[in-house]
DNA sequence: TAGGTACGGGAACCTTG
DNA sequence: AAGGTTCCCGTAC
């Protein structure tokens, strides 16, 4: 007996035999932790007045004084398990009867209804098992707690006819809540029939399976322990490589070494949908059961979309690369191992992208095994270094905790809104709909965009409302109970749309992650400050989608409508201070400052930020009674700055826009929405587009200079930046109504293009060519007038010229 | 194993003549 | 051939 402090990794439930038991796996301050929780019941509500069919049974139904969102009563249908639960809501459909949360997870309603966001205190009977600790029924509590994962870098080498060459693994070690042991282990497996097999006894583990409990630290702490009947040779990375006479020694031997790190965290590159998937695949092929859980049990792995994997794994979590990254709004021209670590670490791999990359495992292989165990463990260790630069692992975690998801469930926005929402209106003497049962109510309204007369300016100040949605939430307690009780002790927003005053949830919880934000930020933990920003902005998203059981259009139309209602009072207030306002997105003001104001411009931008605020909060106390915890601040100067025409001429374009901003007393160029930060734009139009700002936002001349460049390209100076680089959303033959350059190219590619994701091209005479095809033959006419010319021509024309002009209009015929 | 709307621009496709 | 519409992609917030 005794109290336990953990994290809760896993979380399912099983129902062996008909019996419910809730299973949560995790790390704990005395190693990894099963708690089985026998006593739980699933249910749902239906309404009271609901007469239940004959042939109907559940365990019990009970009255608990809970009300639906239009305010009838409901009963609680208990049942023996969430297999008897599903069969009785099937029931309860076909018989019409309304129902209530029941497509909520037990293991998920268990965790939420205490308020655990995944750290936890137990106290209770231990039963080792193996390396596991189980506790039965403990008690529970919510705790924070900060534990410190066991890591391992997985990944595999194949060959062509899908044969199992090699299995990396580089495992940064950590007992929990000790920081300061990172040890490491590099490990290679490679299939080679000339190696002898193992030697001595059965185990190929000393010691192991020889300690009933906490055996795993004892041969954790020393690898050499690790596969003891095998000879291994040391590579000059440091790794050891052990050589498996053939494919079902090396699963062995590979599951042998997972059981006996025991990681908590499984990380790779693309490592559920290719390593474990086919791992999984070969285990099957061998009859070998792939027992990688912390109960033994085996990864559930399933292609959700196309390209997009999850895995369940009893006890470990898998976090992917690419998707983490991407979750964490890192962005990279590609997502390849190559592309990423040679940006984030400024290192690449050990075989580059231009080498043919198969051939070369091939090769290896076959004639050098020690060179294939060098680059599959380098491969391993880039991931590892990759996670470690970004720290993915504790932005996942933080992200974790604050949402109360899984770690492999963390972005789930709607699911992290429920952990939050459900136990609290339930307090409130409500339950909530099944997803099921939303209508949508057609698309709302957003946010507002205004430009004014496009051109070329000078200093322009930048406002922008800090975490504008949020703030709105929080000023005008707006959430669905809100909306519930508008009548009690009503309050009205911008838009006409009430809530009420006092019964609320999700501004208070705003007001405490904001505590919280500012805490993170005093002791520099940006994670967790990233995380509750990440947080707190999707709870509008939630709010304004039928996916959501929360779902009320006027929630989001309330949010949207104050937001414009903000932006444009702002507007008018400055015009009225004389003040030309040239360009605002949802919650942003392109302020240009007065002559007068020249001799300080950001001394006068930071008065300005200050009137602003006092002029809403007291509109906002005298045309509401409230508080407002709006706050505008000035965000950056441009000295230069330049707003585009549309194409078509006329109008300023929206969300598109270049200027000089002073930074550390460096100028720099920004653009936004521009040619130059699309990734569907060539090299060259981009290149061409900097330096033409760079030259007009420094008064240099730019009609020579644009001649010579012309002339250049036509000299085939720039043949390796005419690359266009399109994303495929879905396969070229299935393209039907509209067959777009890029798909054209990609269809050139014949089964080759059938699965690609992504295709690069260029423009010859005989159009859209890949560049894995020829193309000598490049349309240089078509990179002149549809990647330098519309470039061109958007400035030239606040100079009165035009491309064709400069070009001494006869351009055409030039080519 | 469901966060949102607003917007621009290129090119194919469709209509009309 | 010209002009309008639709699809597709990528982006801002």
């Amino acid at each position: 007996m005794g109290f336990y402090r953990g994290y809760i990794l896993t979380r399912g439930y099983m129902e062996a035999g008909g019996n419910h038991r809730l299973c949560y796996t995790g790390v704990c301050d005395h190693g990894s932790f099963e708690i089985i929780i026998t006593q739980n019941h699933p249910l749902f509500f239906i309404e009271r007045d609901s007469r239940l069919p004959a042939h109907f049974s559940c365990f019990e139904r009970r009255q608990l004084g809970l009300t639906s969102f239009e305010g009838k009563p409901v009963d609680a249908l208990y049942f023996k398990n969430q297999n008897l639960l599903y069969k009785g809501l099937k029931i309860l459909g076909e018989n019409g009867i309304k129902t209530f949360e029941g497509d909520l997870r037990p293991e998920e309603r268990f965790l939420m209804e205490r308020f655990i966001q995944g750290g936890i205190e137990f106290e209770g009977i231990c039963n080792s098992r193996g390396k596991i600790q189980r506790f039965m029924d403990p008690t529970i509590r919510k705790a924070e707690v900060y534990p410190c994962f066991s890591i391992l870098s997985l990944d595999i080498e194949t060959g062509q006819r899908g044969e199992l060459y090699s299995i990396a693994l580089h495992f940064t070690g950590n007992t929990p809540f000790e920081k300061s042991r990172g040890e490491k282990i590099k490990i290679v497996l490679m299939k080679d029939d000339r190696a002898p097999g193992k030697s001595g006894d059965q185990s190929i583990f000393h010691e192991s399976g020889a300690h009933e409990s906490h055996s795993h630290e004892f041969s954790r702490k020393d690898d050499r322990n690790l596969l003891s009947g095998y000879d291994h040779e040391i590579l000059t990375n440091g790794g050891k490589l052990f050589r498996m006479p053939g494919e079902k020694d090396l699963l062995s031997a590979f599951l042998d070494i997972m059981n006996n790190l025991d990681p908590d965290i499984i990380i790779g590159w693309h490592v559920i949908g290719f390593d474990l998937m086919f791992l999984e695949k070969k285990y099957r092929e061998w009859g070998l059961a792939f027992s990688l859980g912390r109960d033994n049990g085996v990864p559930r792995i399933r292609e959700i979309k196309k390209g997009r994997f999850v895995v369940n794994i009893n006890g470990r979590i898998v976090i992917d690369g690419p998707p983490a990254l991407r979750n964490a709004f890192y962005s990279f021209e590609n997502f390849r191992l190559e592309t990423v670590a040679t940006q984030l670490l400024g290192t690449g791999k050990d075989i580059g992208e231009k080498e043919d990359k198969v051939a070369e495992i091939e090769r290896r292989f076959r004639e050098d095994k020690r060179g294939l165990a060098h680059y599959n463990l380098m491969d391993c260790i880039l991931v590892s270094d990759i996670f470690e630069k970004t720290g993915l692992i504790d932005l996942t975690f933080k992200r974790a905790v604050i949402s109360g998801l899984s770690m492999d469930r963390i972005g789930m926005s709607v699911a992290a809104f429920d952990h939050f929402m459900l136990p609290r209106i339930h307090r409130r003497g409500m339950v909530a709909p099944n997803v099921k049962d939303i209508e949508s109510q057609g698309q709302g309204s957003g946010g507002w965009v205004f430009a004014k007369t496009p051109g070329f300016y000078e200093q322009i100040a930048v406002f922008d409302f800090k975490s504008l949605y949020p703030s709105i939430i929080r000023t005008f307690k707006i959430d669905p109970l809100s909306r519930l009780k508008a009548g009690v002790q009503s309050l009205n927003t911008p838009v006409n749309i009430s809530f009420s005053r006092q019964m609320h949830v999700l501004p208070d919880y705003i007001s405490q992650l904001l505590d919280k934000r500012e805490q993170a930020k005093k002791v520099n933990d940006s994670h967790l400050s990233q995380a509750i920003k990440i947080f707190m902005n999707s709870f509008y998203g939630v709010m304004g989608t039928p996916g959501c059981r929360f779902y009320d259009a006027s929630l989001s139309r309330a949010i949207t409508g104050t937001g414009q209602w903000i932006l444009k009072t702002t507007r008018t207030f400055l015009e009225q201070k004389g003040y030309g306002v040239i360009y605002g997105d949802t919650d942003s003001v392109f302020v240009q400052l007065k002559n007068t104001q020249l001799s300080d411009c950001d001394g006068a931008a930071k008065q300005l930020a200050i009137e602003i605020n006092v002029f809403l909060t007291k509109k906002i106390t005298t045309e509401f009674d409230l508080e407002s915890h709006l706050e505008i601040e000035f965000e950056k100067r441009f000295t230069r700055f330049f707003l585009p025409a549309l194409r078509g001429g006329g109008d300023g374009a929206k969300k598109r826009y270049a200027g000089l901003v002073k930074k550390h007393n460096k100028e720099e160029l920004e653009f936004t929405g521009l040619e130059f930060v699309r990734s569907d734009w060539t090299r060259f139009a981009k290149k061409f587009q900097y330096d033409m700002f760079h030259r007009i936002f420094h008064d240099q001349e730019i009609v020579p200079w644009i001649r010579q460049i012309v002339s250049e390209v036509k000299n085939h100076i720039h043949d390796d930046d005419l690359v266009y680089k399109k994303r495929l959303t879905k396969s070229p033959g299935d393209y039907v109504k509209l067959v777009p350059p890029h798909v054209k190219a990609a269809l050139l590619l014949k089964e080759k293009g059938e699965n690609l994701r992504e295709i690069s091209y260029v423009m010859t005479l005989r159009g859209p060519i890949p560049m894995d095809l020829p193309h000598e033959d490049l349309d240089y006419n078509h990179y002149i007038q549809k990647q330098l010319k519309p470039i061109a021509d958007s400035v030239l024309l606040f100079f009165d010229q035009s491309f064709t002009e400069i070009m001494g209009g006869r351009q055409m015929t030039l080519f």
